[in-house]
RNA sequence: GGCGCGGUACCCAAGUGGUAAGGGAGAGGUCUGCAAAACCUUUAUGCGCCGGUUCGAUCCCGGCCCGCGCCUCCA
């Protein structure tokens, strides 16, 4: 099986496959720490999750690198302002996007490469551009690539830029440059900047020449797949492949996949539009991190999402009646065999699933494709004609399904617990939803006890007992289920 | 202004030149001590509007309206 994936570069579907026959080399775009990330930095980092799941899933292996811009303008005015050493600063954020990735359950990439570890392969492209007489010094020690050095630059964003050169929008802190879209490789610094001292000058990197640098340093000089938010199409990737392509004289890479943005309430979120909203500040409202997961996944990636907290509680539902219906079947107690009806429709889910993935991964469709076949599989065993085998059918396919989603297994607690305790530290405990909090109260324990006593009194006919039970549970967010296979409990 | 995207039921959303997946929500029913869960039925003669091509268009073409994104740091 092979991955269509649209292709920014030719504007249309290409086969996705590993140019040497080996690993399929891909980089993404990662994080700039100098915040916590939002959840339309995260919908990016998830949709790119899909995608190496998917590839692995159909056992295809990758080397995936992702960057850590870990210095940079705001991250320098920010520390500077708090007063303490960037590396201080931005190590806060590093930790916290870790947990939030962990939270959302994306795998971390076989490779993670910091800006500030990597400052000797930014120096020495810089060099060799320098050489080439594609980049020049400014006076002031900066370095700038020179746009005219790259006459297919635009081709990517399909941007024709021969008729804005030198336009009138000329930064008058950039005067010096040649022409005013050339862009930074090198900045010199200003004193009680950080800074780094090289064979190019005293300075920082530039945002684009960190990609490219370590891009190439661990995954070679032409990639399979680059990958990252739509914004970053132009002009940060433009620019990644003007810089690569002209020190190498190889293609950059051959397959460019852009995620497109997220719109909270149908505007882009801003700080200040007040829509602005970071996983951690969802946890805080009572929302599970697999609703978050699944809510960021559902629509593919190149639709544009628009979240709102509606998405979020149909996202938890769908993932209660999914876990609903594994619990059924791991519970249920079934006869020898199988039936044909179920049989068939597990291996249609299996095939739709994977071919709508395998379509530009349509995740909309995968997720229909489980749900038909879990309708079938309720309905059936209402019948009372399900059987053993037609469990271990079904099971692989729903074992496939998370091996992308990765929404079944429930592992809620933990993220929302981690944000609770994040919620105390840092003072921001009246974020924090009424509901969450009386959720927390129960142990698990302390639940199995009174269903335990519950049962007993509905077994004595005491149903008012029951009853009050039920209600008091309910209240602390605990949801129970009677059925033949015996007591089932669960968070809301 | 330039480039691009979208407008499908109450909400989200897939999709195809041949007659509308799926999820969520609502209503009715089955089951249940009652619930919950599950299942069944039900909710678009209709896919922004107007033309055109076609035997036939939601899907192709043209125009229009509305919404959004990018063009500057940005996932």
């Amino acid at each position: 099986m092979i991955l269509r994936l649209f292709n920014t570069l030719t504007g249309q579907l290409d086969a996705l496959e590993p140019a040497d026959g080996k690993a399929l080399r891909m980089y993404a775009c990662g994080p700039t720490v100098y915040d916590y990330g939002h959840i339309g930095n995260f919908r990016t980092f998830l949709q790119v999750d899909v995608l190496r799941r998917f590839l692995r899933l159909i056992g295809m292996p990758i080397r995936h690198v992702m960057n850590i811009t870990d210095v940079d303008d705001k991250i320098i005015r920010n520390s500077l302002e708090a007063g303490i050493p960037i590396g201080e600063y931005t190590a806060r954020y590093v930790d916290a996007f870790f947990e939030d990735m962990e939270a959302l359950r994306i795998e971390r990439p076989e490779q993670i490469a910091r800006a500030t570890e990597h400052i000797p392969q930014m120096v020495a492209l810089v060099e060799k551009l320098a050489a080439a007489k594609a980049a020049y010094k400014t006076e002031d020690g900066s370095w700038y690539f020179r746009l005219a050095a790259f006459p297919a630059y635009g081709k990517l964003s399909k941007k024709d830029l021969s008729g804005m050169e030198d336009g009138a929008r000329v930064d008058v802190d950039e005067y010096e440059k040649d022409s005013a879209r050339d862009f930074a490789l090198w900045k010199a610094t200003k004193p009680g900047e950080t800074s780094w001292e090289t064979a190019i000058g005293n300075g920082r990197p530039g945002w684009h020449i960190e990609c490219s640098a370590m891009a190439m340093e661990y995954l070679g000089e032409s990639l399979d797949l680059h990958a990252g938010g739509e914004d970053l199409m132009f002009p940060h990737h433009e620019n990644e492949i003007a810089q690569s392509e002209t020190a190498t004289h190889k293609q950059f890479a051959r397959h460019w996949m852009h995620v497109r943005f997220l719109l909270v309430d149908g505007r882009k979120m801003s700080k200040s539009e007040g829509n602005f909203y970071t996983p951690r500040d969802l946890l805080l409202k009572g929302y599970k991190a697999s609703a978050i997961r699944l809510a960021l996944i559902a629509v593919p990636y190149r639709r544009p999402f628009n979240f709102t907290f509606d998405s979020l509680v149909d996202a938890t539902n769908a993932i209660g009646r999914l876990r609903t219906f594994r619990a059924r079947l791991t519970a249920g107690a079934f006869t020898v065999g199988a039936n044909q009806a179920i049989q068939g429709a597990a291996k249609k889910a299996q095939t739709d699933y994977r071919d709508a993935l395998a379509n530009d991964l349509n995740t909309a469709e995968a997720l229909a494709a489980i749900f038909e076949m879990v309708r079938e599989a309720n309905t059936v065993m209402d019948r009372g004609l399900f059987r053993l085998s037609d469990r271990d059918a079904v099971l692989a396919v729903l074992k496939d399904f998370d091996a992308v989603f990765d929404v079944i297994e429930d592992r809620d607690a933990e993220p929302t617990r981690r944000a609770l305790e994040w919620a105390k530290e840092s003072s921001r405990m009246e974020d924090v939803a009424p509901e969450l909090l009386a959720a927390q109260s129960l142990t698990d324990e302390e639940i199995e006890l009174l269903v335990a006593e519950r049962t007993a009194a509905k077994k004595a006919r005491n149903f008012a007992r029951a009853d009050e039970i039920r209600n008091e549970l309910a209240e602390k967010g605990v949801v129970i289920e009677d059925s033949k296979d015996g007591v089932r409990w669960k968070r809301k």
